[in-house]
DNA sequence: TGTACATCAGTGAACGCGCGTTCACTGATGTAC
DNA sequence: TGTACATCAGTGAACGCGCGTTCACTGATGTAC
């Protein structure tokens, strides 16, 4: 651009640099505050990363706005894992996985939770990256969500007569382990491209790992005897 | 502090809130350096929220001494993860778990695996950290370095008779669901005070998660037949 | 339906601060003789 | 052992920048009459 260039020029460059999107209509500006604050922690770095300035940017709002929504960054934070969990409750109380026959939950599980995870990336991928490096509130938000679906898939598994030689120690033990699994996969689909095919390799690995589990289930005794190979 | 108080004092209170520790000897910088960026990690916030000013401070040194021993923040990062896991595969090799007896290994394996952990605490908090959070090169290396831990896992197990039923690939299936274990056990161990007797806790539940895995192991077929409970 | 008014979401200027990086420098350490 | 010199780890001043937060403001929307 030569110096004589009309200014009004550099001011629209400026403008559309800065803005990603057009000014949202008023009322609108919350959910793109959070919206935008997704967008950027998925594409570039995690939370405490990006700033309160970048994220109104985004949202095509201006910073002193953010504050009419949210206190802080950490608000903000909190209601997007707020967000994440209340919505993950209301799939997995919607599917209850209970009232189905144990012949093949595993898959249906399995894909279920792989096809939510892929519908909401964006929240999980936030909810990941801040699983261990997010603020101390953050963390705990995280693992006490995480707590209550272990401790809720637990008590679906004391519903199944498979399952009552176990005891309840020891289901909320094999329900850790199978929640685990699944973050583990949840992780790898969200590191994936969102259509690439290696997701079925991710699922079918995972859903192997599960029945695996389910079938040391099988031979479990809650006082396991000697008949444990590694003990 | 009164308005009389001889300027030395604000010299010397400025520089023992600046500097944490007393400037390092010549040559010790480097290290000086790594160990500032670990402990501001592990005590308040991820690698990704603290500046090069922060850990030259801490670390006793002016910002500038910083490019003397890494080109920038990345190149620390990554060090430091070569670090960590140049260790862990020493420790690794070192107990040749492929040469002890089956029974008692998960035991012995879980012990070992949790001391290493704790001796180790502000590398695998940074490490843990930075898994997901990290920059792209950050999370390969880290990545990486777990998968190589999972083929070795697989190599070993490949070894004991108990698992010559079982194809390549399953162990490879196997090793990833039993790495991941011992990554949420340090996970864990890491949360909790580092003296906890929680420890012992979490460690009894990774082992009893362990055997449970290799119960189904002892069940598993390459080719599963219908004996599966939830195929 | 039309008008006056209150509310409050969004604005824009301004502030002081810590940041990463540059540069020319100093002075301790190691080496050659 | 003693001296002269080169190296280069560590220094300190300086820069321009984006940051979070404050403040007084504007003007669109909803409500009362």
């Amino acid at each position: 651009m030569s110096a004589h260039s009309p200014p009004v020029n550099s001011s629209e460059d400026k403008a559309s640099s800065r803005r990603r999107r057009g000014a949202p209509r008023r009322g609108e500006a919350r959910e793109a505050l959070m919206q935008a604050a997704l967008e950027l922690v998925a594409s570039e770095a995690n939370f405490s990363a990006i700033s309160l300035r970048r994220i109104a940017r985004q949202a095509g709002v201006v910073p002193t706005a953010f504050y009419r929504h949210f206190e802080d960054l950490d608000a903000l934070g909190l209601t997007l894992i707020e967000d994440t969990f209340r919505s993950l409750r209301q799939i997995l109380s919607d599917a209850s996985l209970s009232a189905l026959p144990l012949k093949g939950l595993v898959r249906y599980s399995v894909e279920l939770f792989a096809h939510y995870v892929r519908d909401n990336r964006l929240l999980f991928q936030f909810v990941v990256k801040e699983r261990f490096s997010g603020t101390v509130a953050m963390r705990e938000a995280i693992h006490n969500e995480i707590l209550l679906v272990t401790n809720a898939l637990a008590a679906d598994l004391a519903r199944f007569d498979e399952f009552s030689h176990i005891s309840q120690d020891d289901l909320r033990t094999i329900s850790d382990l199978v929640v685990n699994t699944v973050i583990t996969l949840s992780e790898r689909i969200l590191d994936v491209d969102p259509d690439n095919a290696e997701d079925d390799a991710l699922m079918l690995r995972a859903e192997k790992q599960l029945r695996l589990i389910f079938m040391g289930v099988g031979r479990w005794e809650s006082r396991p005897a000697d008949t444990d190979t590694t003990a």
